[in-house]
DNA sequence: CCCCATTACGTAGCACGTAACAATG
DNA sequence: CATTGTTACGTGCTACGTAATGGGG
């Protein structure tokens, strides 16, 4: 068995079993990849895929568990050359982050201008998308880490950790009716149109929450995946705007923000990653700058708890920094 | 970077650092390992060993990390074989078990003959060794499973089952005085010498509990690491026996077993095996004609247990058959 | 008729073995 | 001086690329 068997497989069940494409993508001929993937199928004594004419139409019951610890093994041999960087070269390597538009557009900018005037030499790699996919890109390899206020609970198989809370306010244009409560209520919010996220971004479950809790219905007119949108709605009159407050900028002078932290449950923005995943030093170093709390001690300690749950309450009496 | 290099790496740690035994055991030629080790070396763009002069010293920081690594890979690779001989054909194979003499020689062997009944094309391999010895086969992967009573919960990363409890039997010469006690207590047994099982194997550390609970100190004349050995010695006069009341059989005709189980705690045999153990269906099999309780159900959900321990108490209010 | 996998064939690279060499205890 | 690791060199295997072939949708 050779390595590239595995790769090559790997590949071609990423392509839909398409040897072409897997071949393409690999930056080799097609016919090596058939060629070693029946030598593989041979040495092994049972077939992998099934085969229906000349295309192949699925994997075996051996070959969907054979794929799977193949993964696992490719994913080693990755975590291997990451150990060995990270002792030849602490500071050259390279970062994958998936995350959404809130974060890497309001978060992250500091973070990351600190982080590469500090490690130079690592290439960072920035993945855009919503929270479900930033989590499967996470969960299978293709960044290192995932950054998210949704979703990355659902993937059991990623450390997540809790960086901060946040939560949110009510932008209006100056002149808003709005501007002269002395102390906002829900019922004042839910008397305008309003502009918000789409469901399942931002924290946008939190709201509706708050709102079906009060029994009101609020007029949803406008969503959106990302701050700068609702905002260009709101300077537009199309209603006032519900976003996270850590979007909300000097610069966004010509609105009023009010705060609405006392109608809406926090929300928590979580890091996640692989359980798998070789950290190297420089990225203890930038889960740290993103949230300070999360010491390299605290994220081994997690790393740990994540493997058996309920041993130690890492998190539960923890207080994490309002930021 | 290959599989070879991982292997000649490994099987280099293994020999204590020294390329040459690897080779040997590796049935190839010492310079290509060496030359390997080197290329691997290069391309991970890091030392792996520190070398003094010649010899190889000891790893480097990250070559332990990667030696780490790279036994998981190799182990996962043995995994992609025998699932594939398991769907290849599910009764052909081989089972290594790792167990001590009281087991191999008392309760395996009625267990064995009907598994190479059901399964003649399963080649089987035992090996004999102290508890610590068996766990250590175990849980390297030398062998797939580990039969004892003692030590295996040592082992944090074997999987453990409860097979059967079992306990104690005096064993005496016909004529002795003890045949006329009608209920044995501590104090009889412990007013002559006493031949039994040496620190360590089959229980014995339950026997010394008892004793010393009732703050009596046993007169042990002699030790042997099995009960064909104790039997031996009682025969000659030397002390009363005491051995597991498995091991007692009806050819010892010319001795009388008294029983003691209410004189010690009851004492448990486990087996064992790795976590990451691809277990083949014959294998399932084999653990359920030893205990016939542990159903392949059972035992997958041990592995989920031990996974992730606390979240079902799995074993804790399981009916042990007492055998 | 296009797409795709397989077979055929030639080549270049590389892993391995033998042999010679160097260094250490 | 014996043991051990490294370098040198030759060879055979094999993985890969190009080209041709065959099968399905």
């Amino acid at each position: 068995m050779k390595l590239q068997q595995l790769r090559f497989l790997h590949e071609v069940v990423a392509s839909d079993l398409n040897i072409s494409k897997a071949a393409k993508n690999l930056y080799t001929a097609q016919p090596g990849v058939s060629r070693q993937l029946r030598a593989l199928e041979a040495e092994l004594g049972t077939d992998l895929f099934i085969r229906h004419g000349k295309n192949l139409s699925s994997l075996t019951p051996a070959g969907e568990k054979i794929v799977a610890a193949a993964g696992e093994i490719l994913y080693k041999i990755n975590s291997i050359q990451s150990m060995a960087q990270e002792y030849a070269d602490k500071d050259t390597g390279s970062l994958g982050i998936a995350t959404t538009h809130t974060q890497s557009r309001y978060m992250l900018p500091e973070v990351i201008k600190g982080f590469m005037q500090r490690y130079p030499e690592v290439s960072l790699h920035m993945h855009q998308g919503s929270p479900m996919q930033i989590s499967q890109l996470a969960a299978d390899g293709t960044a290192d880490f995932a950054i998210a206020t949704e979703a990355l609970e659902l993937y059991g198989d990623l450390v997540m950790m809790p960086c901060f809370h946040w939560n949110r306010a009510i932008l209006v244009p100056r002149d808003h009716p709005l501007c002269q409560c002395s102390m906002l209520t829900l019922q004042d919010v839910a008397a305008h149109p309003i502009v918000t996220y789409v469901y399942g971004f931002t924290g946008r479950s939190k709201l509706d929450d708050a709102f079906q809790n009060a029994g009101l219905t609020p007029r949803v007119v406008f969503t959106a995946v990302d701050a700068d949108v609702i905002k260009t709605y709101v300077r537009l009159g199309l209603g006032i705007g519900i976003i996270a407050n850590l979007a909300v900028e000097a610069r966004d002078d010509d609105l009023v923000a009010l705060d609405a932290s006392h109608l809406f449950a926090n929300s928590t923005t979580n890091l996640g990653f692989r359980r798998e995943t070789y950290l190297r030093s420089y990225m203890y170093d930038f889960i740290e700058m993103f949230a300070p709390h999360l010491t390299r001690d605290r994220v081994e300690e997690a790393i740990r708890y994540h493997d058996h749950p309920g041993e130690t309450g890492l998190f539960s009496d923890l207080q994490i920094p309002l930021k």
